[in-house]
DNA sequence: AGATGGATAAGTGGATACACAAATTCAGGT
DNA sequence: ACCTGAATTTGTGTATCCACTTATCCATCT
């Protein structure tokens, strides 16, 4: 009988490395905005041709994070001011839903793991590597699973990985000992409270004052 | 000097050509449910190769729109009754943000247009053809622009697209004369009160009403 | 007769090859 | 010296080709 397989049994495709292999170097700097990416150097950089990576293109392109012009190739997207703004705006609603809808399944137990990640944020950040962000998504992406809304959570994860570039630049020039810890400590007291309602408002203001700090890192311009 | 182009000039490339194809296919019911999209077939209907509606597969992927499984091809991605009512969760509160966020843009000659695509929406109704479900779209769509907030835009236009069929399927099997005006005039009616707040509990109460009425017409359980 | 295993066909994923478009460079003219 | 325009180079977009996986069908065995 047809086994029932959950999705990912090795990531097989070669697509799918070329994806991971972009993605992370989106995420960690490696390719900055406006830099435009070459199929060939990628394709040979993890050895293998120039379909799979553009194959990768093109889910990329239609999750914001590079834009592909036609004849002119693939370009890393940088967000303007109004757009990393726009982004926040964007997950201010979308991780308050998921808050709410995540509320009935808060119990003892996870806001225990919650402080946990708290602990790992904040150690990060006194180390001074920008690991304090893949923490900090951590925070928030745990929440969000709760809500048990696969699509929700991978539209927010894919929102995340957009700004997570501005993040470690902001993080990077802050001075380090910064760990925003009690303003994410406001997210567990409230989810304690067992208030729904109150757990959305938070975290949306939560996000939404974290927009400006960001602000001054983004790319100039159009494209 | 490079001319500041807006994106699609034309919409050139082959790739394009087969997204739209395909998605048009997907939204007019063409391409069910679970259907297999074979790249052959596709390639030689609108005379290209099998390469860019490959390409086209990834994108419609990332967007939801199929399911690519390795080595077994590219089938539609139905949705579950639980994916609907996800989908409709989501729409609430971008849509709920886009009309806050629409609010100062919003005057009397805007209120007017919104109007006049409630009439063409109810017309269509009559008519009984399901071009309701293109102009409802509209009229949503409409709002959303006025945000002036692209990427949410996307996002939302993106959900549409998604539960279309569904609201096709609906329409054909309802009794024909519904055309909901009195559900959107209530919209109308709180735009022009202009409290951006109550527009967005009002947006989000409305869209989250409607999902019930599709749940009936989702896609049985896990692929 | 039903189930099981293997042969065969179909279809996908990936690589190479080729045509074309765009950017760049260099030469010539003003 | 700067601008202009043509040739070259670079790189994209598409097609064809090949290997390999998966599905189907039939024969054989229990």
């Amino acid at each position: 009988m047809a086994v029932n397989s959950i999705e990912p049994l090795g990531a097989a495709t070669a697509e799918e490395e070329a994806y991971r292999h972009i993605q992370h170097g989106l995420r960690t700097g490696r390719y900055r905005a406006g830099d435009r990416l070459i199929p060939e150097e990628i394709a040979t950089e993890i050895g293998m041709s120039r379909m799979p990576v553009r194959e990768a293109f093109r889910r990329l392109a239609s999750e914001g994070l590079v834009v592909i012009r036609p004849n002119r190739g693939c370009i890393v997207a940088g967000l303007t001011v109004d757009e990393i703004y726009e982004t926040f705006e964007i997950r201010s609603v979308l991780e308050g839903l998921a808050v709410r809808l995540a509320m009935p399944h808060i119990d003892a137990e996870v806001l225990e793991e919650l402080e946990r990640h708290l602990d790992r944020m904040e150690r990060a950040s006194q180390t001074g590597s920008s690991d304090w962000v893949v923490r900090h998504q951590a925070f928030h992406l745990q929440i969000c699973q709760l809500s048990n809304r696969p699509k929700l959570v991978r539209q927010i994860a894919s929102l995340h990985v957009g700004i997570e570039p501005y993040l470690r630049i902001w993080f990077d020039y802050v001075d380090k000992p910064l760990s925003a810890r009690a303003e994410h400590e406001i997210l567990i007291e409230v989810m304690r409270s067992g208030d729904a309602q109150k757990a959305e408002i938070v975290m949306r203001d939560h996000i939404v004052e974290t927009a400006p700090l960001l602000a001054d890192f983004a790319s100039p311009g159009r494209r």
